[in-house]
DNA sequence: TTGTAAGCGTTATCAA
DNA sequence: TTGATAACGCTTACAA
């Protein structure tokens, strides 16, 4: 049970421990043939060097965390899954945690792990990423982070999102070009900074083509499928119907296409919906969801990466999206 | 930036810092007035005991792990929340890996990860709750774990599960009460334990009503809604049709709805659908879901409980389950 | 290029 | 009931 350490190693290869110690933390300065001396005493031994002992003598702790307070696991799995993809890549491992914004004592909560448990850097995600008290807690500690798809104080820090605006435009563009002229929309959890861009884009569209918007046709839902539900009911359950519904992300499109089902509304003949994120979902609905697909998985990667390379500098990464077309949207059909 | 310590701490205590762990740890033989000088003490200065420093020289590192390699994000994310929960009561952390059971080198990147990073116990999600090469290798580490939802080599540690195959047999045995006979079950992906057992109960039910079993009812899915797609388009594409569908989990169960919406066949009037698990998804078709509502989250928080106790004593914790009948099940239709 | 010695912030040992 | 003092397994100065 007693378990290897380094100094079985510096035994083992007949050297001190600060030689293991170099050639472990890839220090230069180290003879080759030590190198390898070092390298193969490791292997032999199958020694794998304490984190807890590395991170207090250290400066790192090979400790990431993934904040997170997201009602959908589709989202969130899908950046865990990137940020523990790149964590393995260098050894280091994801810790991950829940924050409760309207929690009295979050800034409690949140300080006291940062200072109990001292990971090398926070990845925020949405709504988290815009939250004061916890961008605060984590600044007075001094840990590095990263936001995933912020809204606000946008030079703040360093931040990885993807045009949602322009995504939002071009997506109603579409819609537009295909003859709809009353698009309605359904906007996310108001937290969220995704929620105000996609609005902002999708009203500039329409701006820019001269249709007026109508904030009959615009609905509050929350990320939810269950709002999409909601608000799809009351855009659809009235004499005169919009066109197409763009919702503002795929978990309340499939809302929209259940309530449309249920109503026994044609999809896309009769009516257009589009989503946005292209989650899994999307896929699954029939007729199959027009959305926009964002790279989550490589976002948190990039984020752990930064991380991990200690060089996340302040400014944002911006990465691409891509409009994929499906069979949920066709052309407005005519009025009588 | 120089954090407080314990040495801190005893200082403005005016005691040794061997009184003050005494007292973090809520350890016996500290005089009730030098208790409260010390609590004084870390409240005014805001201490927290650092967790790698703690683990280094203790025998708790404060941390769980939950492992998994799950197709669901619902499932996974509820898991999640429930050990957080837990881990938040008493000071701990949860820390996350996916394993990828396929993996040539499977056995040295766990090994590796419970070598370096010494966590307090493993939380076991199917399927790998029932991997040789993960149970073995932390065994061999001397590690707590819990599996939750195991299949084989009950006795070798402790678990946690519900009556998967009791639940699946009272499902069944409603639908037969309904007067179906032709019923249909989609099987789960065959590395978890749920999936042998659910399927177990279903023909055990039938089996007891005196009902002949049909190799061509039953379909092998993988618990995704894709595989239920697949499997409804077998089932549901031909001249005589079941009357009713078990899908072993919510996921494949909306893969069904979604073709018998798209075959314009009526649930429940042509056909029964149900579910297992109660995942979000259920309450969002129409109709919604009959299904078995499992306590997911309260499995992963009494695992983390049991692991933070350090009483896992080898054995089952068997949890309740509860029939949920919604609108997706109903009488079998009369053949004509 | 290598090694010695001093921490890092706790808990454990053992004596007072 | 308390407190010196020695671990724990590493990294970081600083020498050699």
């Amino acid at each position: 049970m007693a378990s290897i350490t380094i100094n079985d190693v510096a035994e083992r290869a007949g050297v001190s421990i600060k030689t293991v110690s170099r050639v472990l933390n890839g220090e230069p300065n180290v003879a080759e043939v030590t190198r390898e001396k070092v390298q193969a005493a490791v292997a032999e031994l199958n020694y794998r060097p304490n984190l807890s002992a590395r991170s207090l003598a250290g400066s790192r702790s090979y400790l990431l965390a993934l904040l997170f307070n997201n009602p959908s696991p589709d989202y969130v799995s899908s950046l865990q899954l990137g940020a523990i993809r790149e964590c393995r890549k260098f050894g280091y491992h994801l810790l991950i945690d829940w924050l409760e914004p309207q929690s009295k004592n979050l800034e409690d909560e949140v300080s006291a792990t940062i200072r109990s448990v001292r990971t090398d850097g926070y990845i925020l995600s949405p709504p988290i990423s815009d939250n004061e008290v916890v961008l605060s807690a984590i600044e007075k500690s001094g840990t590095p982070y990263i936001r995933i798809a912020p809204y606000r104080d946008m030079d703040r820090g360093p931040y990885i999102n993807i045009d949602d605006a322009g995504a939002a435009f071009d997506l109603t563009t579409q819609l537009l070009d295909l003859g709809h002229r009353e698009i309605a929309f359904i906007k996310g959890h108001p937290d969220h900074g995704a929620t105000h861009l996609r609005y902002g884009g999708y009203s500039a569209a329409l701006r820019a083509k001269g249709v007026p918007l109508s904030q009959d046709l615009v609905k509050q839902g929350d990320f939810s499928a269950r709002s999409g539900i909601d608000c799809a009911e009351e855009l659809l359950d009235r004499r005169v119907r919009p066109t197409a519904i763009f919702a503002s992300n795929d978990e309340m499109a499939l809302g929209v296409m259940l309530v449309a089902n249920r109503l026994g509304i044609h999809v896309p003949d009769e009516l257009s919906v589009c989503g946005f994120d292209d989650m899994p979902v999307a896929k699954l609905v029939w007729p199959q969801l027009t959305t926009v697909r964002q790279p989550t998985a490589e976002m948190s990667a990039l984020a752990a990466e930064l991380l991990i390379s200690r060089s996340p500098e302040r400014g944002g990464h911006l990465l691409d999206f891509q409009i994929v077309t499906r069979g949920s949207t066709g052309p407005a059909p005519r009025r009588s």
